[in-house]
DNA sequence: TAGTCGTGGTT
DNA sequence: TAACCAAGACT
């Protein structure tokens, strides 16, 4: 819309900016308005971490890795292993790869030291435009254009752009850049999202208390929270696949570690088939070696970002001199995805209540 | 460019 | 309860 172009004034980004000094929320990962920023190796977890992904979510998982891996070298000497069992049930596994591929790259060829401009950090693994901007930003004080998911919705309302996302992109953005202030860039881009986040919300914003509720054309119009518009989505399909679930007697549980690429990709797993779209067309997964298989009558139903799944659960009780990478239950469950995590719990009792 | 890639909280 | 949504990147 035409009425993009003429929304902003010179004031906007110095009120946003007071707002942010009175109300910035405490996070594990921030510092305060107008103090010195956490070093960039903490700025770019956290980062990552948030990609696609809420605050609450990630929090606990930010402190752990920090804890774990105080320094990008610390992250970079990690086995892959560990680092995936320790990113499991956050989802987008592919972060996690990256995350590893990213750190080793700044330890190795960067002496630890992050780049700081966008282009630079926009050649590491696993960053894209976002996470470069926030970085930029954040961790540097470079003036840097962050738009987000909370960024589109502010920036769509502020100039009533109603064309629908994701046509809205270049609109969007070239909002947020003239808004975007050379002083104070990181307080400011973390601001525009708080305010998101905490006023401007898809539901219900809190006009009322809106540093910019007076240059907001939504506003004025009368209906926010109808922006910004989306472009459809497609149903999700069902999807249906059986996991293999062996108990040995000594209570280790059966497991694998999936391809590297795809979904779940790398993530220890419970031997599973006909659901993540690798077998071919009517082809029916074969369990992982010959015993007495029983259909436990269970599913487990999961949801991921494009299909439903429904998992059937087979089990099968095995003796204690069974070879292959069986593990301890509890070690397993904590270093798998959450729709393993849920087969596992959800099977085990059926089948340590079974007679052997 | 459009599809792939998780999860949990909210409504 | 089902849909929506979150500090997106990659192919």
């Amino acid at each position: 819309m035409e009425a993009a172009a003429e929304t902003s004034r010179p004031g906007m980004p110095g009120e946003l900016l007071d707002w942010y000094d009175r109300f910035a929320r405490t996070l594990p990962w921030r510092a305060p308005p107008g103090t010195p920023p956490p070093p960039a190796y903490a700025v770019w977890l956290s980062e990552v971490m948030l990609q696609q992904t809420t605050v609450a979510a990630a929090g606990s998982y930010f402190v752990k890795f920090l804890s774990r891996w105080p320094t990008v070298h610390d992250l970079a000497a990690a086995e892959d292993a560990e680092v995936m069992a320790a990113w499991a049930g956050l989802g987008y596994y592919a972060r996690a790869r990256n995350l590893l591929a990213c750190a080793r790259v700044v330890s190795r060829d960067l002496d630890g030291r992050f780049p700081d401009s966008e282009a630079g950090l926009m050649a590491l693994p696993g960053v894209g435009p976002y996470t470069a901007a926030a970085i930029a930003a954040i961790a540097f004080d470079r003036r840097a254009v962050v738009v987000d998911g909370n960024v589109e919705r502010v920036m769509a309302r502020i100039g009533l752009i109603e064309v629908p996302l994701p046509e809205a992109k270049p609109l969007i953005r070239a909002l947020a850049d003239r808004l975007t202030p050379n002083e104070r860039p990181g307080d400011y881009a973390q601001a525009v999202m708080d305010l998101g986040a905490t006023i401007c919300t898809p539901r219900a914003p809190a006009c009322g208390i809106c540093p910019w509720r007076d240059p907001c054309a939504a506003r004025a119009g009368g209906e926010p929270e109808s922006l910004p518009r989306k472009a459809e989505k497609a149903p999700k399909p069902v999807r249906h696949g059986i996991a293999w679930l062996a108990l040995r007697d000594d209570g280790a549980v059966l497991a694998e570690t999936r391809p590297a690429r795809g979904l779940l990709g790398g993530m220890l797993a419970l031997p599973s088939a006909g659901w993540d779209g690798t077998e071919k067309a009517g082809a029916h997964g074969a369990p992982p070696f010959p015993a007495d298989w029983r259909d436990l009558g269970i599913e487990a139903r999961h949801t991921f970002t494009h299909f439903h799944l429904i998992l059937r659960i087979h089990g099968a009780r095995v003796p204690e001199g069974s070879a292959g990478d069986f593990r301890p239950a509890p070690a397993l469950d904590a270093a798998l995805p959450t729709v393993m995590r849920k087969a596992l719990r959800l099977g085990l009792p059926a089948l340590q209540s079974a007679s052997a």
